[in-house]
DNA sequence: CCAAGTTTGTGCCTACTAGGCTAAAACTCG
DNA sequence: CGAGTTTTAGCCTAGTAGGCACAAACTTGG
């Protein structure tokens, strides 16, 4: 154990600066810390944001037109504003992408720092899922597109990892969570829904099966309308909806759990 | 949907500063950035490190030395260096506190950007969780101290909502990672273990039940050695260890699994 | 109108996991 | 040696996931 050397600067900051005041920073004396430098550097907030569209998961990328990295393609985000939350934040910068009331889920992913992650500064990023149900097509900007999360094109900066993490995140949830309801429209039937399921896990889900583990859950319950029949015939279809539209964790699915008469 | 407003900056950071030169920084033309401000920010990282002490879930606190929260609780860590990753500066930070050879796990928790969280001026936090095995009883400086996780002191910042994060965590991966050989000491018996675990868990866990489903996980294994049975008699327990001590998923858990000709 | 084809829904079965309980095993102490 | 203590093994129940076969309910074509 060493432990002599600075504690004294560990979680201090006694930073002059920062007064919420105006966009020219003080900073002007380096301070005595250690050969690390002080604690300041640029912050992003950037969002993986999946949409099932065509049977695939998707994610929305947005086409960079200058350096570095011109004519890449990047996740949609930008800087945090002096005054913004990080949530505030990526749902403002989202709002210029899709319309906010078109995301049904919203969570940090991860934030990332290396120092070298970005060639133009340092520059940390916080990450985070988003989620838009795959019955509707939002009006998106020129310079973005939908692109087959499986199938990336080339992308910026450390960008493609944070796809890798989101789509490990997602998938992760859809066993434990009943995060599926952001995926899906508001009413859908067990053969659409498995679909969403197939895409968004990348291996076949048998609606029967799908359609016993919700019920038994409570996570999806019937509307009592069906569908019409195919056109290719077969059995009309009932409709389900999800009964919940925020975040709930399977609590069954919990290992080690308390005792039964505790 | 807006996005006709000022796409163009997002995710545009053409910062002429961040050349990774000194510590006095440029910074000092305003840029035209919607009414927002720059992503600049200062930026801590911070950890929630868990001990098992006496079958009590304990955080390694410090306690602050000067204002704001002078003579509160806060979390070990502090301000990230200028050309520091985010897991390599905990771990610097760290090392001033416990020896990061005693640290078995260390994993990111969340990050946390309240343009209000610090009184003195924005200021960014990454949370990561540590833990330390319980057999050791690491060095620490004076001014900091273990405090029982479900009776903490009184905390500065939002550093206690950083501790429950933790504990959330915590809990959850101990049904479904292995991560207990990050709690426990490289060999125990299983009352022991069960011990760590009802510490951590908040509620009995019985030994049986605990040994059974690690040992079908293939999480632990017996070592052969057996304690010679304690002073107030009863037969002599078997040592067991942690099969692997890096983190991982138990796979079986996942629902939803692919099919099995597949 | 009926037969064939198609899709959805139900029932039955198996496999696996967690967890409660009891009894046996293996020790200490008096 | 007997009583008390602790660990371990065996047996049982409950709950969940998932495969499969068949019934149900439709469309289409003769």
């Amino acid at each position: 154990m060493r432990g002599t050397g600075a504690e004294a600067d560990i979680n201090e900051k006694d930073e002059p600066g920062h007064d919420g005041g105006g966009v020219e920073r003080p900073m002007t004396h380096p301070r005595p810390q250690s050969p690390h430098g002080p604690g300041v550097a640029a912050h992003e907030v950037l969002a993986v944001v999946f949409q099932i569209r065509q049977d695939r998961l998707s994610v929305l990328l947005w086409r960079r037109g200058r350096p570095p990295f011109e004519h890449h393609w990047v996740l949609p985000g930008g800087e945090l504003g002096h005054a913004e939350g990080l949530d505030e934040s990526i749902r403002r910068q989202l709002a210029q992408k899709v319309d906010v009331r078109e995301l049904t889920h919203l969570e940090q992913l991860e934030t990332r720092g290396a120092p070298d992650r970005h060639p133009q500064g340092r520059t940390l990023a916080t990450a985070y899922l988003g989620l838009v149900p795959a019955d509707i097509d939002p009006v998106i900007p020129a310079d973005t597109a939908w692109h087959t999360a499986s199938d990336l094109p080339l992308m910026g900066f450390d960008h493609a990892a944070i796809v890798t993490s989101g789509r490990r995140r997602l998938r992760a949830k859809l066993s434990y969570t009943n995060i599926g309801f952001a995926l899906a429209p508001p009413e859908f039937t067990m053969s659409e829904l498995s679909r969403y399921y197939r895409a968004a896990l990348g291996h076949d889900v048998a609606a029967t099966n799908l359609r016993r583990v919700l019920l038994r859950r409570g996570q999806i319950e019937e509307t009592g309308e069906s569908v019409p029949s195919g056109r290719s015939g077969g059995r009309p279809a009932a409709m389900f909806r999800f009964r919940a539209r925020q975040l709930e964790i399977t609590d069954a699915f919990a290992v080690l759990r308390p005792p039964a008469r505790a």
